[in-house]
DNA sequence: CTTTCCCGCCATTTT
DNA sequence: AAAATGGCGGGAAAG
C-alpha cells in the first residue's frame, strides 16, 4: 500500500530535485502546507521520500525521511496519524505556545500562538487555501518549536529504569519533519547528555538527571578554556587578542593556562580529526561554556561566534562567520527550548546586539547530598546509568577514536558508543572497537586539563617539562582506557547513590563523559625526575613513575573500581558482575587488544586494560592481603611504604609503564594463577625503574596504599590519591581483571569534596542511596577539611562506616584559612574508626586506615610550592566498587553475611596504606594537631 | 535593511 | 554500494 502511496504522492508532488527547491518559490511555504496542512489535500509537496515516513525507512533514495504529516489526507499508515496525535497530546507540546507548528489541527485548536494558526483550525480544505497562505509560517517550522516538540514527548526525568530508546526516524515522522532536523536537535542534545546515541538511528534518552552535572563539567571546561575572557560584554577584542595569544603560545595571562583548543590539538598531532565530531556538539558545548562562565551569563552571537571559530581567526572569513552564527542560532534554538537560555539583546555602544541570556542553573552546588540528593533518589540510579562507558575503538582507518557513549541505564549494554557500537545485539563481535569512550571533545578537553596541570607541575617542578604537546598528541592518538572504572559520585545525591546495573565495565560518567572521560591521565614516565625526587625526600613514599591517575575536573567526584581480587569477593560479586555484564561490547576486545604486559602499548594498552575491565570485571583487585600483618609493617616508615607513581599523561591512561602494561596483559590473558602468585607479590615485574617497589612488594605483597597529593597551584582543585604502593602487586593481581587498575588512584576535586559533607564509609551510613542495590556503598568519602596545604596534610581515608554528620559545609575552599589545618572529624567518625592495625590487615573493628603524607612526602612535583590558595580540602573520596562497581555489594557484605572481618580486611588493604602511614586515628589527630 | 534560520544539497562516515 | 550523519550556506521570512 504504502508504496503506492507514495508513488502518488512522489508524483503530485513532483519533487524538486535537490536544488530545485530553490525554484520553487516558496518552498518554504509549500513545504509548510504539505506538513502544516492537514487538511489541504495537498500533498503535493515534495514529500518525496514520502515512502513511508517512519515506518519504513527504508529505502528511499534519501535517507532521510520527509515526513509528513498530514493528517486527513491519508496517512499513509494508519498508525501516523496516531502517532500524531499522541505527539500533539503531549502535554508539553500544548503548554508552549510555540508550538504551533506542524499539527496544525491538533494545536490549533489548542493554541494560537500566531495568529495565522488561529484562522486554520477550523479551516476546511476549502479555505485552506487562504490558509495555506497563512502558512505555517516559518515559526511554526522552527527548529526550536521543532524541539519542544521533541522534548515533549520525553520525560525529563526518567525513571532510571526506564530506558526510552529513540527512533530517529519515528520521531522524525511523528513530528512530520526531516531526519535532518531532527539530527540538529540530537546533537545539541547530545552534547549536554540528555541523550546519546545507542546506535544507528536509535539514541537513549536520558533526561535531565545529568544536566547539572553535565553543565559544571562545562563550567569548569570553561573556566579552564576560557578562563576569564569571558567577564564582561566587550571583552570580544579581548577575547581575540588573548586567543591569538594563546595560540601564538604565549600569553601572559594565559601562560598558566594553556588552553588548547580542541581543533587545533587535533588537528595538529593526531592526524586529521576531522571529524565531523567537530561541530554541533561540540560548538553547542562551547557556546553553552561561555554562558556558564560568563559573568553577566550573557553571550552575544558574535562573541560566541568569534569564540567558537577558533580557527585561525586570522583569516575569518566573513563566511565562515555567517555559517557559525547560523549554527548558532541552531543551537540556541535548542537551547532554549530547554529553558536554558533565552534571547536577549545587548545595547552596546554600536548599538543592540542580539545575545542570549543563560536562565539555566547557574551553581552546580557539589555538595552530594544536598544537590542531587534531594532529588528523589527514585532515580538513584542516574547516576550509575551516567557511567559511560569508555570505549575505545579502532576506526576502520585504523585510526583509533574516541568515542563516547555513555551508558546510561543499565539495562543496556552500554550503549555504544556512538556510531561504533554494534547496534545489534546480534552482531556481537566487533572486533574494533574497543572499547573505550571518550568523547573526542571530552578528551580534549581533558587534554586541556592535563595540559594545565601538567604545565604547573612542570612549572613548579621546574623539571623538564614534557611538552604538552607531546601528551596531547599521545593521548589523542591512543585512547585511554582506563584501567579503572570510574564512576562518578557526584555531589549529586543522584549519583551517589546509584547502582550500576550496568556496573559491570568501568564506566565513566557519561554525562561528563564528554570532559570527564578523557580526563585520565596516565602519567609517564616523563616526569621521572619528580618522582626521584620526590620519593627521595622525605624518604618516603615514591612514587612509581607509573601508576597511572586519574584527573577529574573539580567538580566530580568519581569512583573507582578496582577489581577485588578475593576469590571470596569475587565470587560473590561475580554473580552480578556477569549478569552486569554488558554482552557485546566488552568482549570482544579483550580478545584482539592483550598486548604483553611488558610492552607497553600506547594505544593499545588501553584498550586492553579496558578490556579487561569489562570483560572481566573482576572484582577488585585489591584483597586482602592474606596477610596483613606484613604489610603494615611496610618497612619503612609509614610514608616510605608506598611508591606511587604518577603519571601525567593527559589522555591516556595507560600506564605504559611497565606496571600497567604487565597488569593489562595478564588480566587480558588469564587472571588464574596469576592471581595468586601476584598476591603472593610478583617480583617479576617489578617495573623497571622502580626498584623499591619490587622490593616493597616483595615486602609487602599487598597493601595498596593511597597517597594524597595535595593539589598544588594549578591543581588546586584536584585532590590526588594515589596508590601507593599497589602498583606491583596489585598489577600483578588484578592480571585478570583488572589490571591496570588494581590500585586505584583517584584524584579529587577538592572543592567537590569539600562540600562533601559527608562521608560514606564503606559501611557507610548510606545516605543517599537507597536503593539497596543500586546503592553505592561503596564510596566512601571522608573529608577533611585541612585548611592548611603548607602543613601536612593527612588524608584519612576510614573504612569504618561513618556516619558523618555533614562535617563541613564549609566551603571547600578557603584560600584564607589559617594554616592550622583543621580537620574537621566527626566525632563519630573518630570514635568509629579505631586504629587500625598495621599488623593485622584485617581489621576487625572498625578499620580505619588514614593516610598521612606530608607534603613533602607527596610527590614533589604536586607539591609545588605552590601557594595554596587554596585551602586544601582533605577530602578523600573513595569510591570504590567491588565487582563490578556495583555498590551494593559493598552494603550486602556488610550487610549481611559475609564475615565482616573479612570484609574489613578487604577495606583494610584497600586503604591499608593509611595504616601504614599513620597508625590511627588517634595518631593522626595528635599529628595534626602537633602541627598546630 | 538586518536578523533569524529553514531547507535540503552534498560531503563524510558507517554499515 | 547504500545508509546514516551532519556540514554548510543559499536565500527567504521576520523583524
Amino acid at each position: 500500500m504504502e508504496v503506492s502511496v507514495l508513488a502518488l504522492r512522489d508524483l503530485a508532488s513532483a519533487r524538486p530535485g535537490r536544488r530545485s527547491r530553490a525554484e520553487l518559490a516558496q518552498k518554504e511555504n509549500i513545504f509548510d502546507r504539505s506538513r502544516m496542512a492537514p487538511k489541504t489535500p495537498i500533498k503535493n509537496e515534495p514529500i518525496d521520500l514520502s515512502k513511508q515516513k517512519g515506518c519504513t525507512p527504508e529505502r528511499s533514495p534519501i535517507t532521510p525521511v520527509k515526513i509528513v504529516d498530514r493528517p486527513q489526507p491519508d496517512p499513509w499508515t494508519p498508525t501516523a496519524n496516531l502517532k500524531i496525535l499522541v505527539s500533539a497530546a503531549s502535554p508539553d507540546m500544548r503548554d508552549r505556545e510555540k508550538k504551533k507548528e506542524l499539527f496544525r489541527p491538533i494545536e490549533n485548536s489548542e493554541q494560537s500562538d500566531t495568529p495565522d494558526s488561529l484562522q486554520y483550525d477550523i479551516v476546511d480544505d476549502s479555505t485552506v487555501d487562504e490558509f495555506e497562505k497563512q502558512r505555517p509560517s516559518r515559526k511554526q517550522k522552527s527548529l526550536g518549536l521543532l524541539c519542544q516538540k521533541f522534548l515533549a514527548r520525553y520525560p525529563n526525568y526518567p525513571l532510571s529504569t526506564e530506558k526510552t530508546t529513540i527512533s530517529l526516524d519515528e520521531v522524525a515522522s511523528i513530528l512530520g519533519v526531516e531526519r535532518r532536523r531532527i539530527y540538529d536537535i540530537v546533537n545539541v542534545l547530545e552534547s549536554l547528555h540528555l541523550v546519546s546515541r545507542v546506535a544507528k538511528n536509535q539514541y537513549c534518552w536520558h533526561g535531565r538527571h545529568n544536566l547539572s552535572q553535565t553543565l559544571k563539567m562545562l563550567q569548569e571546561a570553561g573556566e579552564l578554556q576560557y578562563g576569564e575572557l569571558m567577564t564582561s560584554q566587550h571583552k570580544e577584542q579581548d577575547l581575540e587578542y588573548k586567543f591569538e595569544k594563546r595560540k601564538k603560545g604565549t600569553t601572559p595571562e594565559s601562560q598558566d593556562r594553556p588552553l588548547l583548543d580542541f581543533s587545533e590539538q587535533d588537528c595538529s598531532s593526531a592526524s586529521a580529526n576531522s571529524r565531523k565530531d567537530k561541530s554541533l556538539r561540540i560548538m553547542s558545548q562551547k557556546f553553552v561554556m561561555l554562558f556558564l562562565v560568563s559573568k553577566t551569563k550573557i553571550v552575544t552571537l558574535d562573541i560566541a561566534a568569534k569564540i567558537l571559530i577558533e580557527e585561525t581567526q586570522d583569516t575569518v572569513d566573513h563566511s565562515k562567520f555567517k555559517t557559525k552564527v547560523r549554527r548558532l542560532y541552531d543551537i540556541a534554538n535548542v537551547l532554549t527550548s530547554l529553558d536554558l537560555i533565552k534571547k536577549v539583546h545587548v545595547t552596546e555602544e554600536r548599538g543592540r546586539k542580539p545575545a542570549f541570556k543563560w536562565i539555566g542553573p547557574v551553581e552546580f552546588p557539589e555538595k552530594t547530598g544536598e544537590l542531587k540528593g534531594h532529588s528523589p533518589t527514585s532515580d538513584p540510579l542516574p547516576g550509575t546509568q551516567r557511567g559511560a562507558c569508555v570505549q575505545y575503538q579502532t576506526s576502520a582507518t585504523g585510526k583509533q577514536r574516541f568515542t563516547r557513549h555513555a551508558s546510561f541505564n543499565s539495562a543496556q549494554p552500554c550503549e555504544a558508543n556512538r556510531r561504533k557500537v554494534s547496534s545489534e545485539p546480534n552482531s556481537p563481535h566487533q572486533e574494533k572497537q574497543a572499547s573505550v569512550v571518550n568523547s573526542d571533545e571530552n578528551c580534549s578537553k581533558m587534554i586541556n586539563l592535563a595540559a594545565v596541570c601538567r604545565q604547573k607541575i612542570e612549572e613548579d617542578t621546574g623539571n623538564e617539562a614534557c611538552d604538552t604537546e607531546t601528551i596531547l598528541n599521545s593521548a589523542k592518538n591512543s585512547n585511554m582506557t582506563l584501567p579503572l572504572s570510574l564512576l562518578p559520585v557526584p555531589g549529586d545525591s543522584d549519583f551517589c547513590v546509584n547502582p550500576l546495573p550496568q556496573a559491570v565495565f568501568p564506566v565513566v560518567q557519561a554525562d561528563v563523559p564528554s570532559f570527564s572521560l578523557p580526563i585520565g591521565i596516565s602519567s609517564q614516565a616523563s616526569q621521572p625526575s619528580t618522582a626521584a625526587a620526590s620519593k627521595t625526600e622525605n624518604g618516603k613514599p615514591t612514587l612509581v613513575p607509573n601508576q597511572p591517575f586519574l584527573c577529574f575536573p573539580s567538580s566530580s567526584l568519581f569512583m573507582l573500581c578496582g577489581g577485588l581480587q578475593e576469590n571470596n569477593l569475587s565470587e560473590l560479586l561475580s554473580a552480578e558482575a556477569q549478569a552486569a555484564v554488558p554482552p557485546t561490547v566488552c568482549q570482544k576486545r579483550s580478545s584482539h587488544k592483550c598486548s604483553s604486559p611488558s610492552a607497553p602499548v600506547d594505544d593499545e594498552e588501553p584498550v586492553a586494560k579496558k578490556q579487561t575491565l569489562e570483560q572481566s570485571f573482576l572484582p577488585l583487585s585489591l584483597v586482602a592481603p592474606k596477610k596483613p600483618s606484613e604489610s603494615p609493617k611496610a618497612e619503612s616508615s609509614p610514608g616510605s611504604g608506598c611508591s606511587a607513581a604518577v603519571h601525567l599523561e593527559m589522555d591516556r591512561f595507560d600506564l605504559a609503564s611497565p606496571a600497567a602494561p604487565e597488569v593489562a596483559n595478564k588480566e587480558s590473558s588469564q587472571d588464574q594463577e596469576q592471581e595468586k602468585q601476584s598476591q603472593n607479590k610478583d617480583p617479576d615485574e617489578p617495573p623497571p625503574g622502580n626498584e623499591h617497589i619490587s622490593k616493597e612488594n616483595a615486602n609487602q605483597p599487598f597493601q595498596p596504599q593511597y597517597l594524597y597529593v595535595q593539589p598544588t597551584a594549578g591543581l588546586s582543585s584536584f585532590n590526588f590519591l594515589f596508590s601507593a604502593n599497589q602498583a606491583p602487586s596489585a598489577i600483578s593481581l588484578a592480571a585478570n581483571q583488572m589490571p591496570s587498575l588494581s590500585v586505584p588512584c583517584v584524584m579529587v576535586p577538592s572543592a567537590a569534596l569539600a562540600s562533601f559533607p559527608l562521608v560514606c564509609s564503606p559501611s557507610f551510613t548510606s545516605p543517599l542511596s537507597p536503593a539497596p542495590e543500586g546503592s553505592f556503598p561503596a564510596a566512601a568519602s571522608t573529608n577533611f577539611s585541612v585548611s592548611s596545604l603548607a602543613s601536612t596534610t593527612p588524608v584519612f581515608i576510614s573504612t569504618t562506616a561513618v556516619v558523618t554528620p555533614k562535617v563541613s559545609p564549609a566551603p571547600a575552599v578557603e584560600p584564607q584559612q589559617p594554616p592550622h589545618p583543621a580537620l574537621h572529624l566527626s566525632p563519630v567518625l573518630t570514635r568509629s574508626c579505631s586504629a587500625v592495625k598495621l599488623d593485622s590487615p584485617v581489621c576487625m573493628g572498625h578499620p580505619v586506615t588514614l593516610l598521612k603524607l606530608q607534603q613533602q612526602t607527596a610527590i614533589k612535583f604536586v607539591q609545588s610550592p605552590v601557594q595554596k590558595t587554596e585551602s586544601v580540602a582533605i577530602d578523600i573520596t573513595l569510591a570504590w566498587t567491588f565487582s563490578k562497581c556495583k555498590a551494593s555489594m559493598i552494603s550486602s557484605l556488610f550487610g549481611t553475611g559475609i564475615d565482616f572481618p573479612r570484609v574489613a580486611a578487604l577495606l583494610d588493604v584497600l586503604f591499608s596504606c593509611t595504616v601504614q602511614s599513620y597508625g590511627t586515628f588517634s595518631d593522626m589527630a595528635a599529628g595534626s594537631r602537633e602541627k598546630d
